[in-house]
RNA sequence: GCGCCCGUAGCUCAGCUGGAUAGAGCAUCGGCCUUCUAAGCCGAGGGUCCCAGGUUCGAGUCCUGGCGGGCGUGCCA
């Protein structure tokens, strides 16, 4: 590839000054008029060789000689190289997107090594909310961005199903049943309030009958724990599919208890002579390890704290095989991290493992007031309120456009507008316009396809717009591994809003009333077949970058009209 | 008090290992449907990059100290 044949010659030309280590950038300048790849590579060695940049700039140009491909070098400002490409060299790009079709973007960087993408991970106690809708997108676009840079990707949900607040939901539901059967046993202070807990208590009149009135044993709450979990567990399933979120596999924190690996991390700890008894407690030194304090592993009425199961259920990742292990968190828990690292650590994994993403929190705004639109939570908007007032293309992309560390203003309004200030509806709208060539292109008998592109003749893309269409296409790689190891799915929304932007603006300039001279369809064959060989590398960008989204690519939109004459 | 995150255009936010005149969308204003093409395009205005120092050829970006906001700081999860 030119980049790479280009920065080997810059190498090359920086050792010949006494330099074989030089670190630089060569990437494409926001101005036209500095050329098509610039590098700052002068400026970074002034200061080594002691000797101004320009200075370096005109040597270094001299020594480049001719690189097939470059037309010409000037030197720049405080002492940039720019390289002028030709056409030909920037047509290449076409093909490259063309021939990798459906995997352009991929990398090797996990080269097959196993990583988990912990997410969600939401507790069985209510349907999910917002929260858990930002993470359900970003850990997916994190994961699916992993698949795409060569990793072997487990994505897993961890829930609590025992612990106290489930036994508050339990409680609850035993409330709402009596109230179901005439008696007045009233929801517990700290109980569940929702009205899906009477959902899950009709649920179990349903099947038990009046098997229960008036029993308040431990067995009987246990099976109306169990019923709970099942049903909450179902309907957070049912959310998770219609938001276009899938697991391989589900982690119960009962597991870690039934297979003893609870009481096994205690022995471990243990044995490390880092834990003591204060105050009826037994605790861990994780201060050692960076913590702010120690930390409570018993408490003094015999029953673990949850860090006890965390650090154990992150051992069991371990062992599992997963030497990389990305949890997506809310903020509000970042402080579990210093200690369930330090947990860890104590038990000898290194010391970074495993590694956080946390988010922000999410509040959804119509009219620039929050709004909370939860009719079954009471409290709180539900992830499937949202998607069926938006859908899932548009929650997806509006949850990932932020850095994952800024909060989320979801603009409830931006969101159901179907026209173009809507950047979900602007990208999907591009890829379906060039859809639209291709089938026009066969109607009138034109060959676009696969064998006919790749025989195109793509120097003949020499509009200014063109080649800016070609040089954004080209990037959308480097786009991807960026976004992937900085676990930066945002970054893919800025490229795709960018790109549909300038295949916009190609699209538009041949408008009959504009320029008809840059219709795609003109009547030149070879002409055309270069067009189409960028359209259809748009396509395919497009569309690939949607999908390293989890975001759907229509062929068509379909408008919907409702409210219109 | 201490810890983590954030502070960039009227609003919501991008800004890569420090690079050229700080960008996008929305909002505002002006223009473009005789069509492969308007869920679109062309153009205009709009900035104390929170403040103050420092590092250097160069700082929105790095360092120090403030200010403002969010979250956390539990033998809750």
């Amino acid at each position: 590839m030119l980049t790479e044949r280009i920065s080997d010659a810059l190498r090359e030309a920086t050792a010949a000054l006494g330099v074989h280590d030089a670190r630089f950038r060569l990437d494409r300048p926001r101005e036209t008029g500095h050329g098509d790849l610039a590098t700052n590579v002068a400026m970074a060695l002034a200061s080594r060789l002691r000797r101004p940049p320009r200075e370096i700039a005109q040597e270094l140009k001299n020594r480049l000689g001719g690189i097939d491909g470059v037309e010409r070098i000037e030197i720049a400002g405080p002492g940039f190289l720019n390289f002028f490409l030709g056409a030909a060299a920037v047509g290449d790009a076409v093909h490259r997107v063309l021939a990798a079709a459906g995997d352009f973007g991929r990398n090797d960087d996990g080269q097959g090594r196993s990583v988990m993408v912990e997410f969600v991970s939401a507790n069985p106690t209510g349907p999910l909310h917002l929260g858990h809708g930002r993470q359900a997108a970003l850990g997916d676009a994190i994961a699916r961005l992993l698949a795409w840079s060569g990793w072997r990707v487990h994505r897993e949900f961890y829930f609590n199903d025992a612990g106290g607040q489930i036994l508050r939901l339990a409680r609850s539901v035993r409330a709402r049943y009596q109230q179901l059967l005439g008696h007045d046993e009233p929801v517990p202070e700290d109980g569940y309030q929702g009205e899906y807990v009477l959902e899950i208590a009709a649920g179990l009149l349903d099947r038990f009958g009046r098997g229960f009135e008036h029993d308040l044993s431990a067995g009987a709450l246990e099976e109306m724990r169990q019923l709970a979990v099942r049903i909450l567990r179902a309907g957070q399933e049912e959310d998770l599919a219609a938001f276009n979120v899938h697991f391989d596999e589900y982690y119960p924190e009962t597991r870690l208890y039934s297979e003893g690996r609870v009481k096994e991390t205690i022995r471990a700890l243990d044995g490390t002579g880092l834990t003591y008894r204060k105050d009826g407690a037994a605790w861990l030194r994780t201060s050692r390890f960076g913590d702010q304090k120690d930390r409570v592993m018993v408490k003094s009425d015999g029953s673990p704290t949850y860090f006890l199961p965390d650090v154990a259920y992150h051992m069991t990742k371990w062992e599992r095989g997963f030497q990389h292990v990305i949890n997506v968190q809310g903020s509000d828990h970042h402080s579990t991290v210093d200690r369930v690292r330090a947990g860890l650590q104590a038990l000898d994994r290194p010391p970074g493992y495993p590694e956080y993403v946390l988010h922000q929190m999410v509040t959804v705004e119509r009219g620039g007031q929050e709004v909370r639109f939860s009719k079954r939570a009471g409290s709180y908007t539900t992830l499937a309120e949202l998607v069926a007032e938006v859908g899932a293309d548009v929650a997806r992309y509006f949850f990932l456009m932020r850095r994952p560390e800024a909060h989320l203003a979801f603009d409830l309004d931006l969101a159901l507008d179907q026209s173009d200030r809507n950047p979900v509806y602007k990208v999907q709208y591009a890829h379906a316009r060039l859809c639209r060539l291709f089938k026009l292109a066969g109607d009138r008998g034109w060959d676009a396809g696969p064998e006919a592109l790749a025989d195109a003749d793509t120097e003949l893309l020499a509009d200014p717009v063109e080649r800016e269409v070609v040089k954004q296409l080209a990037e959308f790689p480097g786009f991807l591994r960026r976004a992937a190891t900085g676990r930066a799915p945002h970054l893919i929304c800025d490229y795709l809003e960018k790109t549909a932007g300038l295949v916009n603006s190609w699209y538009q300039s041949g408008h009959p009333t504009r320029d008809p001279a840059l219709s795609t369809l003109v009547a030149d064959p070879a002409l055309r077949t270069a067009r189409m060989a960028l359209a259809g590398a748009a396509r395919t960008v497009l569309k690939n970058g949607l999908a390293v989204l989890g975001i759907n690519a229509p062929d068509r939109m379909v408008r919907d009209v409702a409210g219109s004459p």
